[in-house]
DNA sequence: ACGATTTTTGCAAGCGCTTACATTTTCTAT
DNA sequence: ATAGAAAATGTAAGCGCTTGCAAAAATCGT
C-alpha cells in the first residue's frame, strides 16, 4: 500500500474517482448538484485517500472562509468565557468558526490582530467595546467586512453593538448601595483609558451619587490591572485612607474578589465591616466568600445575539442592528447596610 | 481620493511603486535582499495602500503558515489557561501564531479538529495526553507534521511529550494524606475514559494505598465532568455513604473547589472534619476558602517547553525529545491529619 | 422516435502569493 | 575602461481550490 508523500489534493480524488476536479469540488460543497452514483465514487475516493481539503487554497477560491474573529481584552480571567463560548456555539450552529486573540488590553495589539484576522480572511469580527481610534474604524469601512461591537451598548458607534449598558447598570447597582445607607463609597476600577466599559461603569456610579447629593468628584477611585492581586492591593490601599470606605463597589468580579481576599487578610468582615460588590456576575461571584453581589450579565445571550448579528450581515449584507440587553442586580451577601457610626 | 473596492493586493503595491510584484514579496519577507531605495519605494506604496499581505495565498504559495495549532479538551475552567498562554508567548516570541480549539473532551471531535488545524495549514500541532485511538496517530504520522502531547509524559508514546508523570505526582500526594493517619480515603475524579491524566492520577492514589497496605480495589470513586458543581454532587455522595471518607482527594482543583462548597453547605469544616486536596494548583486553588492543597503542576514551564520542541521539529526537522517537568505538593489549608474516631 | 429541456459534468480561468531561474545592474579588480 | 563576479530585480510557473460557461448526457412531451 502505497503512502502518499503528502496530503491528498482535489486532483489525486477526482483522478481516482475518474471524474473532473469541479466535480469533486461541487461533491463536497453542493452534493445535490451531482448524481447519486458520481457522488458514491466520489465519496469512497475521499475516504480512500483520507483527502481534507486545503483550507487556503478554499478561502482564495471562494473568497469567503466562514470564519469570524473575536478579538478580546483577555483570556487570563474568566471575564469573557461564558460569552465567547455561547458566540462560538451558535456560529458552529450556522457553519462557521471562531478564531479568537486576545489584545492584552493593548489597542496597538488590537489593532494588529484586526489585520491579522482579516488577512486570514475571516468574513467578520467580533470587537469589545468601542474605544479605539478613528483611523482604525476607517481602516474596518475600507475592509467592507461586517464587524460587531459587544460588551457595551451604543446606539450611535460607528459599527452595530450588542451589549448592555454599562453606565445604568452601574447606577442601578450604585442606588442600592446607596439606599443601604452608604455614604462613604470608594470604587476600584480597571484602567479606563481606552475602556468604554470601565469608563461607563465609573460614570454610573457617579450619576447615583450625584442623584443622592453626595460628591461625585470626590469618589475615592483606583483604577488597576484586572487581576485579583491588583484588586487586593487597591482595596489595601482604599482602607489605609484616613475616610475609610464603607463600601467598595469593584469594576468586575475580579477585582471585587480579590478585595475580599484582602479584606480578609486584614480582618474585616465582609458585609458586616464594609460592603464589597462586583461586576459581571462570573462563575466566581458565586464561589466566593461571601458570594458577591454583582451586576449580573446575560452573558451567553450577548454571545449568541452577536453572532446572530455577524451572521445576518454576511448572508444578508445588512448593515446590522444593535441591540441593548438587560441587566439585573443580582444580590448576594457581599452587600449589607452600612455600618452605623 | 479614491476608494479601493477591496483590499490591496501585492499586484497593486508593485504597480504604484513600479517593481515586479517578486521584489514587494522579497521586501516583506526577506528586505535585506532588496536595496535600500528600492524597498523605501516599495514600503511607502504599501503604506499609502494600507496593504496586508493576504494569509490565504501566502500560506499556498509558500506551504508554510507559521501557525500551530492547540486542542485542548476544554476552555470552560482554567486547568489550560496559563500554560496555553505560555505556550503562545513563547510561538510568538518565534514568530508564530496559536490557534486553539477545543473538543470539549469529545474524541471524535478531537479528530475533527485536528483535520480542520491541519487544513487550514498549521505547521504543528499540540494535542493534551496520550489516550487517542491508533488510527488518530496514524493519520497524523501520514500528514508528516510535528505533533507534541502536553500535560502527562510518557516515555514510549508514538508522538513526544512534554509533561509530568500524573501517576508519581498523585501517589506523591496520597502518600502525605496516608501519612496523616487518613484510611478512609476516597476519590472524585475526571472520567477516565479517553483521558489517560484522569486514569494516571487515579493509578497513583492506588499505588499509594496499597503500598501502605489499605484496599485499592474498594476506593470508593467517582467519575464525574470537571465542573464545580459535579465536585460538589460528588462529594455530598460520597459523604452520604455508610462508611465516610476522612479524605476525600480530587482530580483537579475544580472538583475540589465544588467538594469544598458541598462541605460548606452540609456544615463541615474542612480540614477539621474532612480532608480535601486538588492537582493542577490553578489560581482557584489560592483563592478558595480553604486555601486548597494541590499537586502544583509547572504549567508555564510545560507550555514553554511544548512550544519549543515544535519548533524545532519544525525547523529542524527533527523528531522532538520529550520531556518530563517536577511536580511538587503544594501543602495549604485544606488537608490535614485525619480526625480521632 | 426526435427535438427541446433540464441535469450532470468538464474546461479552464483565476484567487494572491512565493520562488527557482533568468536577466539586468552594479561593483571589483586590474 | 572592461571582463567577470556579485547583487538586485524581473519572469513566470505553480500552490489547491471554486465557479462561470460550455459541452454532454439524461429526461420529457408528444
Amino acid at each position: 500500500m502505497p503512502r502518499p508523500k503528502a496530503a491528498a489534493t482535489l486532483d489525486d480524488v477526482a483522478r481516482k474517482a475518474g471524474v473532473s476536479t469541479a466535480t469533486v469540488s461541487r461533491c463536497l460543497n453542493a452534493p445535490e448538484r451531482v448524481v447519486k452514483a458520481t457522488r458514491e465514487k466520489v465519496m469512497s475516493a475521499v475516504r480512500d485517500l483520507d483527502y481534507t481539503p486545503n483550507f487556503a487554497a478554499r478561502v482564495m477560491a471562494a473568497k469567503r472562509s466562514f470564519t469570524i474573529g473575536a478579538i478580546i481584552p483577555t483570556m487570563d480571567n474568566a471575564i469573557f468565557a461564558r460569552g465567547l463560548q455561547a458566540f462560538q456555539e451558535e456560529l458552529h450552529a450556522h457553519g462557521y468558526t471562531m478564531l479568537v486573540s486576545s489584545s492584552a488590553y493593548r489597542p496597538e495589539a488590537e489593532e494588529e490582530q484586526i489585520r491579522t484576522l482579516l488577512a486570514r480572511g475571516a468574513d467578520g469580527l467580533l470587537l469589545i467595546g468601542h474605544d479605539r481610534e478613528t483611523a482604525v474604524y476607517d481602516y474596518l469601512e475600507r475592509q467592507m467586512k461586517p464587524v460587531v461591537a459587544a460588551w457595551s451598548y451604543r446606539a450611535d458607534g460607528r459599527i452595530p453593538s450588542v451589549g448592555f449598558d454599562n453606565r445604568t447598570s452601574m447606577r442601578a447597582l450604585a442606588e442600592e448601595v446607596i439606599k443601604l445607607g452608604h455614604r462613604n463609597i470608594a470604587m476600584i476600577s480597571g484602567i479606563s483609558q481606552g475602556n468604554d466599559r470601565a469608563r461607563l461603569r465609573i460614570d454610573g456610579l457617579r450619576d447615583a451619587m450625584r442623584a443622592h447629593g453626595l460628591d461625585a468628584d470626590a469618589l475615592p477611585l483606583i483604577e488597576t490591572r484586572y487581576e485579583i492581586e491588583s484588586g487586593s492591593e487597591a482595596f489595601s490601599e482604599l482602607m489605609s485612607a484616613p475616610q475609610r470606605p464603607s463600601a467598595v463597589l469593584c469594576g468586575n468580579d475580579v477585582l471585587a474578589v480579590g478585595a475580599l481576599l484582602a479584606a480578609r487578610r486584614m480582618g474585616l468582615r465582609v458585609p458586616q465591616d464594609v460592603s464589597v460588590t462586583g461586576f459581571d456576575d462570573i462563575e466566581l461571584a458565586q464561589i466566593a466568600q461571601p458570594a458577591l453581589t454583582t451586576v449580573h450579565v446575560p452573558h451567553r445571550e450577548m454571545g449568541r445575539r452577536a453572532a446572530l448579528a455577524l451572521i445576518e450581515m454576511i448572508e444578508s449584507e445588512g448593515k446590522g442592528t444593535s441591540v441593548n440587553l438587560p441587566t439585573f442586580i443580582e444580590m448576594r451577601d457581599s452587600l449589607g447596610p452600612s455600618p452605623s457610626r
